[in-house]
DNA sequence: CTTCTGTTATAGCATAGATATAACAGAAGA
DNA sequence: TCTTCTGTTATATCTATGCTATAACAGAAG
C-alpha cells in the first residue's frame, strides 16, 4: 500500500500518516492481520525520524486500529470496543463541520448525500457482514 | 451570547473562538447585522490577548463569516460566495471522520442518523426557506 | 481633540513537532 | 550463545506555532 506524506502540509507528519493508515483500513487495503511494516523500515521509507512513525504507531494502538509487540511489529487489528466512545468522538467532530454546512446554507440532503457517496467510496470493497436482509412478514 | 473557552485544552485559543462563533451563528444566537465586541473588549472579557482575538477574527472573514471595518467593528455577514470552495472543504473534513466510522463498523444508517438529529439541533431555530412543504396527493 | 476601531510591527516566552543519537529488554533465528 | 530484529524510552537540539506584551499607525465618530 502505498503511503504519502506531504511535507509542505500544515498538518503535523505523523498525524498525515495515521489517517493514511487509517483510511488504508476503510477502503480495505489494510486488513486484520496485516503487518505494517516496523517503525525504522517505514520511517527509512518515507524518509522521516522514526520517532515520527512511533508516535503514529501508537496513536493507532490507542484507538484501537493495530497491536503492537515486539516480535510481529505492528498488526492491523480493528477492535470494536468502546463502540460508544467512538461515537461520542465522531459527534464532537461532526459538529463543527454540520454547523459550517448549516451557516453556508447547505442542505441536509446534500451533505446526506455526501456522507452515503464518501460511505460508498469506502465499504464497496469490503466484506460485509449484514448483506443478508432478513424481511418482516 | 456567551463565548466558553477552555485553557487547558489542547485545540488552540483563537480555533476555538473561531468554533464558538461558527456555532452561534448556526444556532441563530448570532444574525446577520450583530457586531461581535471588539478585538479589544472580546479580549478583556474572555481574559486572553488581543491579538489572539484579532485572529480569530481575521480567520472568520478570511472564510466568510464576518465583515471588518474601522467604525463597526466585526459585524456577522455570511458570505454565500463560494460554496463550491466549502463543500470541498466540508468533502476533504468529512473523509477522516467517515473512514473511522467504516473502520469501527458504524453503519451508514448511524451516521446518517446522526447527520440529520445535529442538523435539526441547529436548524430548529433558524429561519427556514422552505418551510412550507408540498403534499403530492 | 479625544476616543474608539482594526491593523501592523516587534519582542519574549512556552509548547509542540521533528530530528539525531543512544540505549534497553524481549523475541527470533543461526 | 551470539546476532539481529522488534517496540520502547531517554536526552538533546532545532524550528515553528501559539500566546502574550508593548507600542504605534490610520481612519472614523463624537
Amino acid at each position: 500500500m502505498l503511503i504519502e506524506i506531504d511535507f509542505n502540509s500544515n498538518e503535523a507528519l505523523y498525524i498525515q500518516l495515521r489517517n493514511q493508515i487509517i483510511l488504508g483500513i476503510a477502503k480495505d487495503m489494510l486488513r486484520d492481520g496485516d503487518s505494517l511494516p516496523s517503525v525504522r523500515q517505514m520511517a527509512n521509507e518515507l524518509g522521516v525520524n522514526m520517532h515520527t512513525v512511533n508516535k503514529a504507531y501508537a496513536l493507532l494502538r490507542q484507538d484501537g486500529y493495530v497491536k503492537l509487540d515486539r516480535r510481529n511489529g505492528a498488526v492491523i487489528s480493528v477492535s470494536m470496543e468502546n463502540k460508544s466512545h467512538h461515537v461520542e468522538n465522531i459527534h464532537s467532530n461532526m459538529e463543527m463541520i454540520v454547523a459550517q454546512a448549516v451557516c453556508k446554507n447547505i442542505t441536509l440532503e446534500e451533505m446526506q448525500k455526501l456522507v452515503e457517496d464518501m460511505y460508498d467510496t469506502f465499504s464497496s470493497a469490503r466484506p460485509q457482514i449484514d448483506i443478508i436482509v432478513e424481511e418482516k412478514e
